[in-house]
RNA sequence: UCCCCAGUAGCUCAGUCGGUAGAGCAGGUGGCUGUUAACCACCUUGUCCGUGGUUCGAGUCCGCGCUGGGGAGCCA
């Protein structure tokens, strides 16, 4: 029966007998012994497998690889020598899968641009790894956040029609043929497409989101997302996973709360759940993010109005490369300096003028601004969006009409206000950047194990 | 999409004033009784991104293209 290295380590015992699986990193031989470092994937160090000329297939493991597949079975014993604690002395090493001198990833540090390029390697190296399995503990901690409060996971749909939800250009989904659609007046005739309609990837859930809630009180929507923007930046994916909860009978302030204990809440998994690689990542990837995690974890996140936030960016003094006026929005350099000059640290943004937010955030009395929030923190600036939805139909409508949207294809959206309708609130996050933000890695493309970016869809 | 930078051995890079390609690692062979990205000795490896131009001569200078990176915009 195969033990995972973790658990073997875990749960070490002299002169146990056991057997694991995994990949050769590294080779270390000499005439009478070698040292193989075994990793299957389940932390960071790995195995330290002992091999000696009792072995029928000495030479065999000898010229072993980097890359190979190897089970070996062996006895658990401490280890004599410095730099791990137990090892395996091995009976039998069954050589599963060779890997010759061809094999893309040498026992070096290789470049993030280069093992991109062999995105089907690159989770066995160090780095990519400890990425993939926080990435993998972090999702199962978000469900984990939202099942101890009660909230509804809630399943949208990925495929959707609705083409004005503002939030970027979607992907066209069709089975038309590309190259002679049936026309009518001269355009594709989509009423003659699979689904009747013209029809995209979805790029928020957020308004079957909020149908949900008003049945539900509190959910979530935890999935893929799609924008069909030529965004060139290490911050944007094509295809990315996002967050997103809505609370019946909530406010804006409800809203914000709920984003810092969750925001909050995951950065305590991370520093207390996956200690080893978090530790790996405060020592190869950003030297400080520790420390730099554990200030969030700990701080109180500061609530600030757009309009303070306007006023105190004109009194810096600093100068920045964008203009700073009521009713513009915030551009990145105003928002790294509110959260890292500032603040020094997580700062909320609440309401923005009207005129530059999306149509279903909630009007304020002061008729100028609508109830919306961004959270800023250091390093990235804006990391969660939210708001408060309109409620009220006449007001929404109203809105609507002066940002020149249609109501007819979201007359289901409209219903909602119509019968039983109540304040809501909820907010978006974007998985990978959690990710980004609790790892310390730069690019999205790194945190995504086959990410998919203009005109990158390989693997 | 706009601005800036880069592309040389399998990988990471150096290459001076325009004069004909070089280092570490990887790989190969041999050595080594406990190594830690093992170590020691020797050896192998090139469409200098592509294309057009300038020049007696281009890795080096110029134009165009492709690819990658950084910044911006859009945003999560």
């Amino acid at each position: 029966m195969k033990t995972r290295i973790r658990t073997l380590l875990a749960n070490g015992a002299s002169g146990r007998e056991c057997m694991v699986a995994g990949w050769v990193r590294s080779v270390r031989a000499s005439r009478e012994v070698a040292f193989v470092t075994l990793n299957d994937g389940s932390d960071m160090a790995g195995l330290q497998v002992v091999a000696d000329q009792g072995l029928a297939n000495f030479d065999s493991v000898c010229r072993l690889g980097t890359g190979a597949a190897l089970r070996v079975h062996g006895t658990l014993v401490a280890s004599p020598a410095a730099g791990q604690q137990w090892e395996l002395h091995a009976t039998i090493v069954e050589i599963i899968g060779e890997a010759d001198d061809a094999y893309p990833l040498q026992k070096k540090r290789h470049t993030f641009e280069y093992l991109r390029t062999i995105a089907h390697l690159r989770p066995r190296t160090n780095t990519l790894g400890a990425v993939f399995r926080l990435r993998s503990r972090l999702a199962q901690a978000v469900h984990r956040f939202f099942a101890e409060r009660d909230f509804l996971y809630a399943h949208t749909p990925i495929i959707t029609a609705s083409d004005c939800e503002g939030a970027g250009e979607l992907f066209r989904v069709t089975t038309l043929d590309a190259v002679a659609p049936p026309l009518a007046a001269g355009q594709p005739d989509f009423e003659q497409d699979f689904f009747g309609q013209k029809t995209g990837l979805t790029v928020s859930g957020q308004l079957e989101g909020e149908l949900l809630a008003l049945a539900f009180s509190d959910i979530y929507t935890f999935g893929p997302t799609f924008r069909a923007e030529n965004s060139n930046t290490p911050r944007h994916a094509a295809e990315f996973w996002m967050i997103e909860p809505e609370m019946a009978f909530a406010d804006l302030a409800d809203d914000a709360e709920l984003a810092e204990e969750f925001i909050r809440y995951l950065c305590r998994f991370a520093l207390e759940e996956c200690a080893d690689d978090m530790a790996f990542f405060d020592k190869q990837i950003e030297k400080g993010l520790l420390e730099r995690i554990r200030q969030v974890a700990e701080a109180d996140f500061v609530r600030m109005d757009y309009g303070d936030a306007i006023e105190r960016l004109q009194r810096s003094g600093t100068a920045f490369s964008y203009p700073v006026e009521w009713g513009l929005d915030l551009q990145t350099e105003h928002e790294r300096y509110l959260s890292e000059q500032v603040v020094g640290g997580p700062v909320f943004i609440l309401n923005y003028p009207k005129e530059i937010k999306a149509f279903y955030m909630r009007q304020n009395s002061d008729g100028r601004t609508v109830a919306a929030m961004d959270l800023l923190v250091p390093k990235v600036g804006e990391i969660i969006g939210g708001s408060q939805r309109e409620e009220r139909l006449d007001r929404l409508t109203t809105r609507m009409a002066e940002m020149g949207i249609s109501q007819e294809p979201l007359w289901w959206y409209l219903d909602s206000r119509r019968w039983g309708s109540c304040p809501h609130a909820g907010f978006g996050l974007g998985f990978e950047r959690l990710v980004m933000y609790l790892t310390g890695m730069d690019n999205i493309r790194d945190v995504i194990p086959f990410p998919r970016t203009p005109r990158h869809a390989e693997f």
